[in-house]
DNA sequence: CATCCGTGGGG
DNA sequence: TCCCCAAGGAT
């Protein structure tokens, strides 16, 4: 059956294999949220030589942490994974916790990541839920063509429900769930004909009828604001240091967008402005030497002016280094 | 519960 | 070309 299939043919990733610590797991399945796997393992082995355990990424800067993350999209994965690896270092000895409730705590870390990182870093008997689970599940056991709109509670039930009794088993059995609806059992072009369940499948037994719940909707993305912030972020990512505003204004015309978008990234810690009034990736900003008697001391230069921002009357961000008026 | 949050590759 | 995603989480 599943367990069987898995022995054969899973791929051999490397968060996958024995040695890989839980730390590893934990920074795969960050990743992993909606980023393909063939763009996430590079990445992955960058990450772990640099940063091998919680600690060593609490100690470097969020906008390293962004450099090092590049284009894997949605960064704010990544602002969360330092939140939780700063969490792990200070609160968990530096250990990844392996409870679901603990590891639910953490930023950045839902209901699908703690259950994955308790079951495949730790061993323990969870369901596992993720987008490949549920269609496998609805198509597998409740014979549809595809899985509806997500019910937690439901979701979970049914796969508690498939479970194997020993734990090692489960554990495999979860992970085999989901490398069927990553391989075989996929969204479209499903490749029936190698599937381990095939004689049992309540979906293929029903003759493969059409997915007939609610229509699925597709975002959009060019024009939005995540393509905006995209391109501001990426500016930031590919300058050496702060960088003027108007390198930002040239990445999009629109210029309420553009401003309610840097806003908004300001907001979110992903981008940061200096007292100078330029902008950079969160922590790396202007330092010197600071001159008091504490050597370890740094402080970000600050330079006089009225603020941060200008007032209203004169547009969102200032765009120069010489002050309000 | 619906919407928002990036990105690059495949059909 | 354009459309549709690909191991979710937070609000």
């Amino acid at each position: 059956m599943l367990l069987g299939w898995w022995d054969t043919a899973a791929r051999d990733l490397p968060w996958r294999r024995p040695d890989c610590t839980a730390w590893g797991v934990l920074i795969s399945e960050i990743m992993l949220q909606q980023t393909p796997v063939s763009r996430v393992e590079p990445i992955w082995h960058e990450w772990l030589a640099r940063w091998p355990v919680p600690s060593a990424m609490a100690a470097s800067s969020q906008g390293e942490v962004l450099r090092m993350w590049g284009k894997l999209g949605y960064p704010r994965r990544a602002m969360r994974l330092h939140e939780a690896a700063t969490a792990i270092a200070r609160d968990h000895g530096d250990v990844v916790p392996s409870d679901i409730e603990t590891l639910e705590s953490l930023p950045g870390i839902g209901s699908y990541t703690a259950r994955a990182v308790a079951t495949f870093a730790y061993g323990q008997k969870c369901a596992v839920v993720d987008t490949n689970v549920r269609r496998v599940v609805a198509r597998a056991v409740h014979g549809a063509g595809d899985a509806g709109p997500p019910s937690t509670k439901r979701d979970l039930r049914d796969v508690e429900a498939i479970l194997p009794e020993d734990q090692h088993d489960a554990a495999v059995f979860s992970a085999a769930l989901m490398e069927l609806g990553a391989l075989i059992c996929t969204a479209k072009n499903q490749k029936c004909a190698d599937c381990p369940l095939y004689t049992e499948c309540a979906w293929q037994l029903a003759g493969r009828p059409a997915y007939a719940g609610p229509e699925k909707k597709v975002q959009k993305f060019a024009g939005t604001d995540r393509q905006v912030r995209g391109k501001l972020l990426d500016v930031l990512r590919g300058a050496p240091g702060p960088v003027p505003k108007i390198q930002l204004d040239v990445v999009w015309n629109d210029v309420t967008q553009r401003e309610k978008c840097l806003v908004s990234l300001l907001s979110d810690g992903l981008v940061e402005q200096s007292h100078d009034g330029l902008f950079h990736l969160p922590g790396e900003g202007i330092v010197e030497q600071s001159h008091d008697s504490s050597p370890s001391a740094r402080r970000i230069v600050q330079q006089s002016h009225d603020g941060l921002f200008p007032p209203p009357d004169r547009g969102i961000v200032q765009q120069s280094n010489k002050g309000t008026i």
